[in-house]
DNA sequence: CTTAAATGTAAAGTTCACTTTACGTTAAGT
DNA sequence: ACTTAACGTAAAGTGAACTTTACATTTAAG
């Protein structure tokens, strides 16, 4: 299971940023060369990114992957 | 595009390891709860792994993602 | 040399990340 | 109140990650 939070670090850069429109859902997006619902779910958690999409997210943010993006080994 | 390290570092391991039967790639496969085949197709470059996976593999050689898989941007 | 473990290859099937389209709701400025 | 940007939801389609099965090749050890 992945846990992430996106939704969090997306919300404050869209505060604190200049340019906020870089950090709508849609402009985010753009940046990332996916969709504004490839982004609502992963806010949501109905799905994880690839491998590919977590390294763009985390370059956009400036931060290492595991600093957005934390794995709980699943209770089984 | 990703390239990863895991051929050299799981070779490696085999031959560092008391336990070599945990590093071959049925033995790591088990581990991460995957197949045979796709540790041969990831470490072929087939294919990248999930997200998930790739945290799995992290924590399997006590390493960061960041350490095995890097993220090279696409050439357009 | 022989045998068995480990690795490689190939191909069809399943699942899920991601797209596309379309419409509904919320928030904020004027 | 009106408008519009931003956010949310839903559902069908595509492609790639991953499985399953089966067989062939390499490597190491007795």
């Amino acid at each position: 299971m992945i846990v992430n939070k996106l939704k969090d670090l997306r919300e404050k850069m869209l505060k604190q940023s200049v340019r906020s429109e870089d950090w709508t859902q849609e402009g985010l997006a753009k940046r990332l060369g996916v969709t504004r619902q490839t982004i609502i779910s992963m806010e949501k958690g109905t799905y994880n990114p690839s491998l590919v999409l977590a390294f763009k997210i985390a370059h956009e943010f400036g931060m290492a992957i595991e600093d957005i993006f934390e794995y709980r080994a699943e209770k089984k």
